[in-house]
DNA sequence: GCTTACAATGTGTATATACACATAAAAAGG
DNA sequence: CCTTTTTATGTGTATATACACATTGTAAGC
């Protein structure tokens, strides 16, 4: 098969980043009556579970390259929904949300759940849930590495 | 259970999110040697398949978004390996690959093999099977929308 | 033919992502 | 204590993504 052909047909990357797209903008779409991202939803998600964790924990936690925490975060830090401190350690800084950022938090769940929602009625019952455990089993062996 | 629990343990969108991160990262390792990332090396197979597609027609066939098609199209041809042709509607614009762009298409084309099998080795045959169906299938059922 | 509708594209702005490189502070080794 | 190594973070650069808004050209209705 010539490659162009091959590449069409069987590409993983593509396909995957096709419906991470497709999702991420049902996600968009839910979580815009709060003004975030879902990509922001699931950092301030990370603070509050972590507790003062450090740039690196979160990037741990999310999978997140360190360098896309930082930069992510500024947004956050600037509409005030996530605040920065000092730590003993002084090449460390403690990330923790804010009351505005969990009262903003509380906001979107609601709109996270209509998109958790949508996304099952789109797909079916049935193949989401084989969808999230096959996601749960790739994550927990790139997890590994 | 708490809302940040709930999302942390059951968000569809951060862990496809996660998959793909991880999965664009390592096709970019291996189509680094030829200079190309992996939604450029995508956007060249659909140029290629598709012969003298306009922007729109690119946007449909990737299902990417038109204007990030177009943004995307930049660096492509900076670099040479895809020209653009006007139309005889002259709103439209054909968007083709240069020979350039065949070359590199080629020598990249041994970086996606290993990607893709890289990819199999590290999930195991049968979940990369299983896998690829399901996200035809969750292509499948967004197309219609 | 003229006006109106629609279609194709471009641009401003904002977030998301990650590599390469740099800096500063703590820890380790002597 | 002083040097070396390691750790935590910041920044420059480049690509990727998509919405809102604007422009231009074609098609449709009359």
């Amino acid at each position: 098969m010539e490659a162009q052909y091959d590449v069409a047909k069987n590409c993983l990357f593509s396909k995957t980043r096709t419906v991470s797209r497709y999702i991420t903008n049902l996600y968009t779409d839910g979580l815009k009556e709060v003004g975030l991202t879902p990509v922001q939803y699931s950092m301030l998600t990370a603070i509050q579970v972590l507790e003062e964790a450090n740039i690196n924990g979160l990037a741990s936690a999310l999978k997140m390259d360190r360098t896309t925490i930082n930069r992510n975060l500024k947004p956050l830090v600037r509409d005030g929904l996530v605040f920065i401190n000092e730590s003993i350690d002084r090449r460390e800084r403690l990330i923790s949300i804010t009351k505005e950022g969990i009262e903003l938090y509380q906001k979107g769940y609601a709109s996270w759940q209509k998109a958790q929602s949508d996304f099952k009625d789109i797909l079916g019952e049935e193949k989401r849930d084989e969808m999230t455990k096959l996601l749960d089993e790739v994550i927990a062996v790139i997890g590994k590495k």
